[in-house]
DNA sequence: AGCCTTTGACCAGCG
DNA sequence: TCGCTGGTCAAAGGC
């Protein structure tokens, strides 16, 4: 048996908070904000879902009136020519916000060779601007403790990227990274953070690793936490079968959700050190999550006491219903993959706005590449006119015939001018 | 008792 | 056709 080549050296990309996330404290103080209002606003969705998350799969993105909307989900457009302090003072941030910010960040890294951007898929539906700003992928000390929600954010987007039919389509043609701590002292702040915050036992990620599907050559990268067990991710599962995989020793394992006729399979694939550093999710649960576990000693979880003592405080506060509406999302998102013809029987006042938002998301896919100085949305899409007419500044730098399943697309390649 | 993990065997796809 | 590989099945045992 040989061992996965050593990674090669991660160039990095340091995420710059950005309004998304410090808008959330604007006004409240120095309290940091609860990691479902955190989530929330990293995954705009209707104020209450009603026990379903993102019960329709509108979310932050129903409103969306152009195509770039749709992607950059609730973030303001680009300011015009007449702010060009805005402009400056985001550029400002941006540069602020780059390597040499400071504190344990949670950079993203290229695979070698790749220069000063590397890209990273983002999953339709999930704001490309907001991951860029998310504290999931950034930790800074200004921000608050957020480790709980960067994992959960990080866990989350591996699960969506994993649920889009569009993580399937012409990876080859991308190189994409996952975030990664950029060294122990990430780690041990994850770790600490999240203690901190109590909740430690119901974050999803908190005990793994998670990897964004790399794009090209087979590269991996991911956050390495601590692992003792697969997500608890909401779902309960069940292991029926483990399996060793060539080009590793370690075992991937096998995940089905124990649901009645849900078709939800998972597959966690371990690093050497033991810990997960893949999980792919496929299908769609065809059912609601199952109710937070309470501890064994009868307990709530410290997901339900921190909605209990948030809820009255916020219409979207509440681990729990951050939770909800994460993988509400992801439910939503997965939608759009396997479990495309399964009706999950909810009502979808929506209906119609979902299956044209849905509509473009088959036709595009969507990375996120920052430099030190400039952030950029890439986007491959098969639909230029509705990519580069939208009232968004996108600067179009190629386009190429790419294979892809089932046909051969088209893709252009354009930047998002912020 | 029920649910879970473990693990060897089996099956299907692919080159 | 054959071998390899990944994915799944199902019996056994543990908690």
């Amino acid at each position: 048996m040989s061992a996965r080549p050593p990674p090669p050296p991660r160039p990095r990309l340091a995420l710059p908070p950005r309004s998304v996330a410090e808008s959330l404290f604007t006004g409240a103080g120095d309290a940091s904000p609860g990691p479902l209002t955190l989530a929330s606003a990293l995954f705009p969705s209707e104020p209450d879902g009603g026990g379903g998350g993102f019960s329709s799969s509108s979310g932050g993105a129903s409103g969306a009136s152009s195509f770039t909307q749709l992607l950059i989900g609730n973030l303001a457009p680009p300011p015009p020519a007449s702010h060009p302090q805005q402009q400056q003072q985001r550029e400002a941030e941006w540069g602020r916000g780059g390597v040499a910010r400071a504190g344990p960040a949670l950079s993203v890294a290229p695979p070698a060779g790749a220069g000063a951007g590397a890209m990273f898929t983002v999953p339709p539906g999930l704001s490309p601007s907001g991951l860029l700003d998310s504290p999931g992928l950034l930790f800074s000390p200004a921000m608050g403790d957020f480790g709980m929600s960067h994992q959960q954010v990080l866990a989350q987007v591996t699960a969506q990227a994993s649920h889009s039919p569009l993580r399937m389509f012409d990876h080859t043609e991308q190189q994409s990274f996952s975030a990664a701590p950029t060294s122990s002292d990430a780690m041990q702040h994850m770790n600490s953070v999240a203690n901190m915050a109590g909740i430690s036992d119901m974050v999803p990620g908190n005990n793994e690793n998670v990897a964004f599907q790399s794009a090209e050559a087979s590269q991996r990268y991911q956050v390495n936490a601590p692992v003792d067990k697969p997500a608890d991710d909401g779902y309960n599962w069940r292991k029926y079968g483990q399996k060793v995989v060539k080009g590793s020793d370690c075992p991937r394992s096998y995940y089905k959700c124990t649901h009645p006729n849900c078709p939800v399979k998972k597959k966690v694939e371990h690093a050497e050190d033991g810990q997960i550093s893949e999980i792919i999710y496929k299908g769609k649960h065809n059912h609601q999550r199952p109710p937070n576990k309470r501890g064994k000693d009868g307990s709530s979880s410290a997901a339900e006491q921190n909605e209990q003592s948030n809820d009255t405080t916020s219409g979207l506060s509440g681990v729990k219903r951050d939770q909800e509406a994460i993988y509400g999302m992801s439910d939503q998102l997965s939608g759009l993959s396997d479990g495309d013809d399964i009706d999950d029987g909810e009502s979808r006042p929506h209906e119609a706005d979902d299956k044209e938002i849905d509509n473009k998301r088959r036709n595009i896919q969507i990375s996120s590449q920052r430099t030190s100085m400039e952030a950029k949305i890439i986007v491959q899409t098969t639909s230029e006119v509705d990519l580069l007419d939208d009232g968004y500044r996108w600067r179009k730098y190629g386009q190429k015939v790419v294979k892809g399943n089932p046909h051969p697309r088209l893709v252009t390649f354009a930047t998002l001018l912020l």
